[in-house]
Order: C-alpha cells, then sequence, then structure tokens
DNA sequence: CATGATCATGGAAACCGTTGTCAATTTCAA
DNA sequence: TTGAAATTGACAACGGTTTCCATGATCATG
C-alpha cells in the first residue's frame, strides 16, 4: 500500500493507476532535480520496474498537463520536476538541476503594472532564475 | 549604400558583410515580431534576395551569440528578434508575436534578495510576460 | 465470472526543427 | 591580382518527441 497516495493522485488527474504510471510517479517524488524522459527511462530500465519510453513521455506529459508537474526547458530538451499546486516561480541549479519554488510578489505585481500600463491582457508570465545552488557553488 | 549601418553592425559581431547576412539583419529592422528560421527563409524565397535556409539558422545563431538577437522560445521552435544591447525582459503576443522590451526594477532586486538569502550563485534569469497584446486583444 | 467497450502500453517508424558535411564560391588583406 | 580563410547551400544526418498499431490491461454491466 506504498503508493494509495500516488494512486489518489494519478485518479485526480482523471488518469488510470496503472503500474507504470505510478512507477513514474514515485520515481519523481522527492527528488530535487528536473528530470528528462529519457533520464528517467534509463533509471527505470535497471531497476524490476521499467517503463516503456513512450510511455514515459506520454505519463509526464500528462501529468504536466494535470499540474501535478512543471516542465523546466533545458538545452534542446525538456526536464520535468514535481511541483505544488499554486503559482510560483524558479531557483534552477544548471549543474545539478536542483530546482526550489519560489513564490514572488513584486513580480505579480510587476505583471500586473505593466498590463494595465500597456493593454495588454495577460495569460501568463514565467520568471525563474538560473545559477548555481549553494552547495554546487562552494565545490 | 543603405545598408552601411547593417554590414558595420555585422563587423561588429565580428562576421563578415555578405549578401546574405545583410539581407537577414536588415529583413529583421523595424519588424516588432519575433520570427524563426524557416519562416525567414519562406519569406526571403519570394524576394529577389533568396537565402539558403542553413545560411539562415546559422546567421540567426550568430547574431543571437553577439547579442544582436534575443531568442524567444516558441512551441517547440525558436524565433528571433532584434533587440538593444542593455539587459530586459519581454511583453509577448502569442497571436501576432509581437515582443515588447520591458525594463524592470522589481524583478532584477528580486532576482538579488532570492539569490542573497539562499547562497545562489546567479548566471542569469528570465522573466517575460505572455498574452495579447493591446491590438490583438480587442479584436 | 464472462464479455465486450474503452483505455493503456511499447517497439518501430515517422516527424520536424536543427546541425553537420563538403565541394564550390566569396571575401578581404596583402 | 591573388591566395588563404571564411561563407554558402544542397543534402544527409541527428536527436528529442510523436504517431502507429497490434497487443494487453482495466472496468463497467449483466
Ligand atoms: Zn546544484
Ligand atoms: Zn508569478
Ligand atoms: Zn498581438
Ligand atoms: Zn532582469
Amino acid at each position: 500500500m506504498r503508493d494509495a497516495v500516488t494512486s489518489e493522485a494519478l485518479r485526480e488527474a482523471g488518469l488510470r493507476a496503472t503500474r507504470q504510471r505510478t512507477t513514474v510517479l514515485d520515481a519523481l517524488r522527492g527528488r530535487p532535480d528536473a528530470i528528462t524522459a529519457q533520464e528517467l527511462h534509463g533509471e527505470l530500465r535497471g531497476t524490476g520496474e521499467p517503463v516503456g519510453l513512450t510511455t514515459v513521455y506520454r505519463t509526464l506529459a500528462s501529468l504536466a498537463d494535470a499540474g501535478l508537474l512543471d516542465a523546466i526547458p533545458r538545452e534542446g530538451e525538456q526536464a520535468f520536476r514535481l511541483c505544488s499546486d499554486d503559482h510560483h516561480h524558479h531557483l534552477i541549479c544548471e549543474a545539478c538541476n536542483r530546482v526550489d519554488e519560489l513564490t514572488a510578489e513584486e513580480v505579480e505585481r510587476w505583471v500586473d503594472a505593466v498590463a494595465s500600463r500597456r493593454g495588454f491582457r495577460v495569460t501568463g508570465h514565467r520568471a525563474d532564475i538560473f545559477g548555481l545552488c549553494a552547495a554546487c557553488a562552494r565545490s
């Protein structure tokens, strides 16, 4: 019963709780870094619960659609990370791919101010910081 | 001699001022929207100054490297737009691809505050607003 | 339990934006 | 003018992602 929460989350996302999907979602839990479909496929390949590459791609896309994952663009490919429901921004380490969530009142106010000043109808915005996390910077 | 400025800009970027490169850079002048390599290649195909697709790709990449262009990521591909030298953010219309530059003191302060608070070594940041420009919103 | 109807899986092939290859051409300093 | 070095462009290759489709799992319903 170690994946009761996982199955629940999948069902809430409107997805059947298959072995593959719970495996993918479980692999994401507690992981501080964003990971790509290919990387995840590689990691699962070794374990007793492999998941087809196509299925990993599909599952990550579905979970991101459902708002359970954030898509973190990386050089030429796309990485994913479990995220909270609420709107947030990111602190992204380019060395270890760790992603921390940030709330940013000043950014939200900036967006509103700019939009109303220029008659712009906002559908979304993005504000992320790239660099080296404390651990990576020290080495 | 209508492209004296263009040639000059190319040379400053460390690139020879060939017909193809001046054509590409001229096509970008005065254009309010970001455009992809394929789109630009298509537009130039009709004119008397066509440029090979590979060359368009290479030229846009070089100009972006030189800091003359901003790369604006679009669904699965990359669009480019002439930009100013100084650091700035973007107001991006998803309908007409118009891109306006924004300066944002609040954002810069936010980045510094977050970084110093979490011992993060910043190498870059991004803050862009997506939606519909005044013209597109009204239709 | 059947028993279909629907959804999910995964290997292989296709897709598509982009980059590499390389012979022919152009640029530019001397 | 001239030759070394840079540039061009048709074409092939690349790599992440998606599509195909035959097989297998899931889930109502009787
Ligand atoms: Zn790190
Ligand atoms: Zn925000
Ligand atoms: Zn617009
Ligand atoms: Zn900034």
